[in-house]
RNA sequence: GUGGGCGUAGCCCAGUGGUCUAAGGCGCCAGGUUGUGGCCCUGGAGAUCGAGGGUUCAAAUCCCUCCGCUCACCCCA
């Protein structure tokens, strides 16, 4: 039993497991290039305000999930429970209204939450998210939904579900709302507990019941997207018609709400699996992997102008269960070619010296610990994945002369000690090559 | 916050009251003659059997409490 142990809902990354981080980091950073998304770092805290105020002071994440202390100096503040306010934050306060609009930003970062851990789900977790702000262009939400899409299938998964829907704006969601209260009113027999509290407090959330009584008022209730606004309802069916002019299959799914109170217009939802009733929601929202959509008017709640502004943020632990749930393998981090092995002390200083002389000419090196014998080191060298290993053996010394051992090959021959990363460096490059072809 | 499952070495796990001063596999370390890997063989290190209390002549094994892990609900990525 250890005496320390990660806390609840944290995990460690072993190097074992970095080659998966390092795979989906590596594609995401790829297609933000191409995209011409630029990557923004934004502090792990910030003022509990800026949080309560963008993701709405009755979310589940306000109320109780958000890691939040006082600091020394009488601040309240708040780790980072989600990405999209921070950036929001970092836009007003430097002023990016004056670069080129949109603004295109992406993220690679924790988000803490509070919550009871469970598959795919933990208190600190790796979000990738982009941002595009200024612009209310719905080619730009098609844009944010095509490069998720695109990453998505970047790393390799497949059989995904993009659920999307329009939850219009301020001016006509509150005629929805309506219309969404008198449908519950009529039938609060059969509700269930949370949804009698739901449809005071946030009957949007309504429709994001699973309990199965509730599912039959859910499907006869009337549909947002019936109630939208002249202008939501345009802007929808542009967003619909460029995802068709890029090939995004997306379900029209007329019951996905998010959690977050800022959106409005476009929403959208990724979800693992086939839907095999088109518009129904089977799986639980838990599994999703990546959500976002539209949030016009937070930056202005957040004190600025009036900034149209569209985003996503996907969670990286769910990805990396879904690669492994379909068994798709990520490429390897290379390991350092060379094993600089030795006998004796008098060996030991020339392995030092020609491990610092591989690496400095660029040739990964690894050299032997301690006092092992021969055959301890070059069983190290082969677990750990070389393709040569140097032997420094007191005979050849006396003569100037080192072992040069191919491990694939299993053949060895005699070098000069001047020039060994030059005798180093062919197989080296032919083997590599071989390896990434 | 609610409910289910589970807690034996770094990992996987056997063992359900005395023969357990706890077995096996992986991994680690060392040997298999004198300076050479991948296979094989041998040996070694590594476990207060999650913690505390109780029942019993006797507990890893039964009971209680706590802690932790895990899965699901809620909600979110």
């Amino acid at each position: 039993m250890p005496l320390y142990k990660a806390p609840r809902g944290t995990q460690d990354i072993l190097p074992s497991e970095q080659p998966y981080w390092r795979f989906i980091t590596q594609k995401a950073e790829a297609l933000c290039q191409l995209y011409g998304y630029k990557r923004i770092d934004t502090p792990v805290f910030e003022e509990t305000r800026l949080f309560s105020r963008s993701i709405g002071e009755g979310t589940d994440i306000v109320e109780k999930e958000m890691y939040t202390f006082t600091d020394q100096g009488k601040t309240m503040i708040t780790l980072r429970p989600e990405g999209t306010a921070p950036v929001c934050r970092a836009y007003l306060e430097h002023g990016l209204h004056n670069a080129p609009q949109p603004v295109r930003v992406y993220y690679l970062t924790s988000i803490f939450r509070y919550e009871r851990p469970q598959s795919g789900r933990y208190r600190q977790h790796q979000q990738f998210g982009c941002e595009a702000l200024g612009v209310a262009d719905p080619a730009l939400d098609a844009e944010i939904i095509d490069l998720v899409w695109q990453f998505y299938i970047s790393v390799g998964l497949r059989d995904l579900t993009l659920h999307l829907n329009s939850i219009g704006c301020p001016d006509c969601r509150p005629n929805y709302l309506q219309a969404l209260k008198h449908h519950y009113s009529q039938q609060t027999g059969v509700l269930c507990q949370d949804c009698k509290v739901r449809l005071e407090r946030n009957p949007l959330r309504l429709l994001d019941c699973k309990n199965p009584s509730c599912q039959e008022i859910i499907h006869s209730a009337p549909k947002i997207t019936d109630f939208l606004c002249e202008q939501c309802a345009e802007h929808f069916q542009q967003v619909k018609e460029y995802l068709q002019d890029i090939d995004i299959p997306f379900t029209l799914n007329p019951y996905l709400v998010r959690g977050l109170d800022y959106y409005a217009r476009t929403v959208f939802e990724v979800q693992p699996g086939r839907l095999t009733d088109v518009g129904q929601p089977t799986l639980s929202q838990q599994s999703t992997i990546g959500g976002g959509g539209r949030y016009d008017l937070l930056i202005e709640e957040l004190g600025g102008n009036a900034t149209p502004a569209v985003g996503f943020a996907t969670g990286l632990e769910r990805i990396i269960l879904n690669l492994k749930k379909q068994n798709i393998v990520v490429p390897p981090i290379p390991e350092p070619m060379v094993y600089v092995a030795y006998t004796g002390e008098e060996g030991k200083h020339d392995a030092v010296k020609i491990a610092a002389v591989l690496r400095r000419a660029g040739i990964g090196a690894i050299l032997s610990m301690g006092k092992r014998s021969l055959k301890a080191q070059l069983k190290q060298a082969n677990v750990l994945g070389a393709s040569q290993a140097i032997i420094i053996g007191e005979d050849e010394q006396r003569r100037g002369m080192i072992v040069l051992r191919d491990l694939i090959e299993g053949k060895q021959r005699e070098v000069p000690y001047e020039g060994i990363a030059e005798a180093v460096l062919p197989p080296i490059d032919s083997y590599q090559r071989s390896a990434i072809s």
